[in-house]
RNA sequence: GCGCGAGUGGCGGAAUUGGCAGACGCGCCAGACUUAGGAUCUGGUGCCUUCGGGUGUGCGGGUUCGAGUCCCGCCUCGCGCACCA
């Protein structure tokens, strides 16, 4: 240890970089001036050369503090802002708290404090632990969603979507159709009877409650009694996108019940072609914008009404195939569609088979029997028993009105009552559930798409094919393909009144109340009818207030006849109040919102924020919307308009459907509005890819604590991990308490330093790949950096010890040809290679007896945005005393990238069999000729020759007869 | 089942338009320094080999002077969706 006083070691690091950490906070050396507002530097802003926005996903803070895995992204995105400051961009990054929520009262319940303190500790261990990593934050922007100032424009935005409708009719400046408007205008219309009412009463003889009704209906928040995700274990109803395809909570894994019950909702739906087109205009990774057009899940059809025998009503489907309707033999309802009751006939009519009636004497006691089995299943179960098809006949016919044939409807479970119309025409002849239950009930299939030669006759045919069986008076589509047999028949449906042609989308509109404490209270009030008023602007923030108990009212979490109970409803004080609305109606006595908002609410609009986070009078400043995200000259999808918003936006696919589908959808409504030139929040998104770690299960499959594993290897050399003695098992999973395998960073900046663990995430592998953590090779990165302190600064003395020469010619090119790898590496996240690059220039730098200073510094600079802090400390001791935070990043020069000569590679038959340094300008048949006279290919060639293949300068292949 | 992505040394991973496979790192081997080394430094390291060479990017075919890269057919793994009408 002595005899190297100054290596670059653990410690050394540890107080080089908590002494740049303190200088860049005093100095603001990450500070980003904005062109308007409190943040405002106009001045300032115009030195730059361009603007850039990159922003990581917002963190939420948990009690277990950070782990390795997490500051994967933060790294990157600060890489890159450190590498664009260095040419001379206005980079803001920066990075806040989503800190409402269910985990942080989750774990305040259960540590018995309150959700505040816990949230406030938990931010501050977070904050301490990305402070040593040294990451580049604008800290005057680090918002708080908890924080009054804040939520107070959340609210605020939650009434733009409440006072707003969507106007399917607005055209847009984009040029297409329909955008949200102010519910003033629907208002004015209906009061002028510009816009009649849904039951053509006029509106001067509705009374308030009516027309409450319809302007709520309108709204795109609104409150709905309808059934949602209720799920007892938790104590609240959660959003359709926090249910898992299991049918269990996202958070908790607690079984989900579908249950009436009135809350509020946001009408996500009237966006969801906007969502799913707009898609074409960002730059994604495909994979996410395919999970979010499925979610959206938009198909084209048609819309079919089947007249009920004997009575005046339709069943009405939803159909992607209406060329197959002539094959439609038999209805089938969801068991809690609506018209059930009606349908049910009250004795088993005429040719009811004995399969249909599940041995009931009427179908009265059939039906009940089946819906009461279906409502008992939970969501799991329902998914569970996929294939095996029950059902039973409700002794009601409909009308295929394509034959006019009477034909019988079903219920069952197979049909879902939260996807399309809740009934299906069944045609088992081209759909293979159907077929199953056709087949299953004795039912009559007819196959109205002639099938392929070679297709089994014992299944559906669900391919194209000539339409046959397809014929009634008026309409043929026999002998027609799908395409055109489906524009035919729709043609037919509208013409007769039977149907038309429509879009159907597995979206539903987005839950957004909870009944929780620790979230937004809604900015409204109900009055004595049970109208919601908005309160008014002055008014907001609503503040969260104490309360006795705020841990939510939990039951059984298979107890499906339990309702929530929101812990705001046990402080009446706050929930009861008179209040003047500013409506001209005086003071008056309402009752407060006792729901709260989801946590998606904050992190919906939190980027927003960023750009200026601390003005009172807006949400956002335009001129400061339009300089950071405003849509480019440039567009980011080649051939589209360009969206605006982020320039890039790193963090993980877990929120591929839910944050990311949310915020999408906000920005939306508030660019509808016309606070926000933008269209999209995110023009660039990239998918990190998540860290995993050792992990160890022992005999029992019970996993054990990582740490506390030792590896040795057997008498094969194979690696044998042992715990306490026992062998265990290792195999590789996510970070955390759950599998014991979890790994702080400041584990890493105690052994290695901040600089370290930051070069060795990067240096991993490609960012969007999962991959291992393995501590022990973390040294690698503590040796480069150990290199390159080695090369500015002598071991024993601590003087510099690089020297102002002349760089020979070959260390000229290695720069030069590193300085232009490593530019194209930074501009596209290729970090790994970025480093490897780096690690060969710093490799022939050490090789070197004396090091020019020139090269050392340029070293030093292009080092800097991967390991920041002894970047800038060698950059000090190099003779900088200003940070190189906004140093020019070195430029390649030309010459030094065009070698003189190169290494010809001559293949004979394809096979490398000599080599030959050649004239990097040589000529075709100069090479030809000189290749040709090698003694490896004259012995080659003694046969004669076939072809000669010359690539100058880099190859030549001689292929002999 | 449908869709998407990926298979390269012992491990993580590199390889413009098809043109020297295995950059860079870990590990391993040898050496230096050292009382010591799980520190640091230097060199080596795909596999096989009779030391000439042979062989090699999941498997089988194809195109080409030449294939990790392009085409066809499989296998395996990961992710997403899934009774979506």
């Amino acid at each position: 240890m002595n005899e190297t006083p100054h290596r670059y070691t653990a410690a050394l690091a540890d107080r080089i970089e908590n002494a740049w950490q303190d200088r860049w906070e005093e100095e603001g050396t990450f500070h980003a001036p904005n062109p308007a507002g409190s943040l405002a530097d106009p001045d300032k802003v115009a030195t730059f050369g361009g603007h850039l926005l990159v922003l990581d996903m917002f963190p939420y803070p948990s009690g277990a503090g950070l782990h390795i895995g997490h500051p994967l992204g933060y790294i990157a995105t600060d890489v890159v802002a450190r590498y664009n400051r260095m040419l001379g961009k206005n980079v803001l990054h920066c990075l806040g708290y989503d800190a409402f929520g269910l985990p942080a009262e989750q774990y305040a319940v259960q540590t018995g404090q309150h959700p505040r303190k816990t949230t406030e500790d938990n931010i501050a261990i977070m904050k301490r632990q990305l402070r040593r990593l040294g990451l580049g934050h604008d800290d005057r922007r680090a918002i708080e969603t908890i924080d009054p100032d804040y939520y107070r424009w959340t609210q605020w935005i939650f009434l733009q979507i409440f006072n707003a409708w969507y106007d399917p009719d607005a055209v847009r400046p984009d040029g297409g159709r329909g955008r949200a408007r102010p519910i003033a205008d629907l208002i004015a219309g209906l009061e002028s009877g510009e816009r009649p009412t849904p039951d053509g009463q006029p509106w001067a003889d509705l009374d308030e409650v009516e027309r409450a009704a319809i302007i709520d209906g309108h709204r795109l928040a609104y409150t709905h009694e309808a059934p949602v995700n209720w799920a007892p274990g938790l104590g609240t109803v959660v959003s359709n996108e926090e249910v898992t395809n299991e049918g269990l909570t996202e958070r908790g894994n607690f079984p989900v019940f579908r249950k009436n019950l009135r809350q509020w909702m946001m009408r996500i739906t009237a966006y969801a072609d906007r969502l799913a087109d707009d898609l074409d205009r960002v730059d994604w990774p495909e994979k996410v914008k395919l999970m979010q057009r499925n979610w959206i899940g938009r198909s084209q059809g048609a819309r079919v009404s089947f007249p009920v025998v004997g009575m005046d009503a339709t069943i009405d489907v939803f159909t992607t195939r209406p060329d197959t309707l002539f094959g439609a033999t038999f209805m089938v309802l969801a068991p809690e569609h609506p018209l059930v009751p009606a349908l049910t006939a009250p004795a088993w009519p005429e040719g009811t088979k004995a399969a249909w009636t599940a041995g009931q004497e009427s179908p009265e006691g059939a039906v009940a029997a089946y819906r009461l089995a279906a409502s008992r299943k939970s969501e799991v179960e329902r998914q569970r028993e996929t294939k095996d098809k029950t059902g039973v006949f409700t002794g009601g016919y409909a009308v295929n009105p394509t034959t006019g044939a009477p034909i019988p409807v079903f219920i069952a479970d197979y049909v879902l009552m939260g996807y399309g119309t809740g009934a299906i025409m069944a045609v088992p002849g081209q759909d293979q559930r159907d077929w199953d239950f056709a087949e299953e009930f004795d039912l009559p299939i007819i196959r109205t798409v002639e099938p392929t030669p070679d297709h089994d006759p014992g299944l559906a045919f669900v391919g194209d094919g000539p339409a046959i069986n397809s014929a009634n008076d008026e309409l043929s589509l026999n002998g027609l393909t799908i395409a055109p047999a489906k524009e035919r028949m729709i043609a037919w449906l509208q013409e007769k009144g039977f149907g038309e042609g429509t879009i159907n989308y597995k979206l539903r509109d987005w839950l957004f109340s909870r009944q929780r404490y620790w979230g937004e209270p809604f900015p409204v009030v109900f009055d004595e009818h049970g109208i919601v008023h908005a309160l008014p602007e002055s008014m907001l923030p609503v503040e969260l207030p104490d309360v006795p108990d705020y841990s939510p009212k939990t039951f059984d979490p298979q107890d499906n006849s339990s309702s929530p109970e929101a812990p705001l409803s046990r402080v009446p004080e706050w929930v009861e109040v008179e209040l003047d609305l500013g409506d001209g109606r005086g003071r008056r006595r309402f009752r407060r919102d006792t729901n709260t908002m989801p946590n998606w609410a904050g992190s919906c609009w939190y980027y927003l924020r960023y750009l200026d986070p601390s003005n009172a009078a807006s949400f956002l400043d335009p001129a400061n919307e339009a300089y950071w995200i405003g849509p480019r000259d440039t567009p980011v999808i080649a051939g589209t308009a360009d969206p605006g918003g982020v320039d890039l936006y790193i963090g993980g696919v877990e929120h591929a459907v839910l944050h990311l589908l949310y915020a999408r959808f906000w920005h939306k409504v508030l660019h509808d509005l016309g606070h926000l030139t933008s269209d999209e929040p995110f023009r660039r998104y990239f998918s990190q890819g998540y860290i995993q770690a050792p992990a160890y299960t022992d005999s029992r499959g019970q996993y054990v604590e990582a740490k506390e594993v030792v590896q040795t290897a057997d008498a094969a050399g194979e690696p044998v991990f042992t715990y306490r003695g026992a062998v265990v098992n290792r195999e590789f999973g996510k970070i955390g308490k759950s599998l014991k395998n979890m790994v702080s960073p400041d584990e890493m900046y105690a052994a290695y330093g901040a600089d370290t663990l930051r070069l060795y995430e990067m240096g991993m592998g490609p960012l969007e790949h999962s991959k291992p953590w393995e501590t022990k090779a973390v040294v690698g990165s503590l040796r480069f950096l150990q290199r390159l302190w080695r090369i500015v600064i002598d071991e024993d003395t601590g003087a510099v010890r690089v020297a102002d020469v002349s760089p020979d010619d070959a260390t000229l090119r290695v720069l030069h040809r590193s300085i232009a790898a490593v530019r194209e590496d930074y501009a596209t996240l290729g970090f790994n290679t970025a480093i490897a690059r780096l690690t060969e220039l710093n490799n022939a730098l050490t090789k070197l007896e004396v090091v020019p200073r020139s090269v050392a510094e340029q070293l030093v600079l292009m080092v800097a945005p991967l390991a920041p802090h002894i970047a800038e400390e060698l950059w000090n001791r190099l003779g900088h005393p200003e940070s190189l935070a906004y140093a020019a990043f070195p430029l390649p020069d030309e010459r030094y990238l065009v070698e003189e000569t190169v290494t010809c590679v001559i293949q004979i038959r394809g096979k490398v069999r000599d080599r030959v340094e050649v004239p990097a300008g040589i000529a075709e048949d100069a090479l030809r000729d000189l290749v040709m006279a090698r003694p490896k290919v004259l012995d080659a060639v003694g046969g004669g020759v076939r072809t000669v293949i010359v690539r100058a300068p880099k190859l030549v292949n001689v292929v002999p007869l």
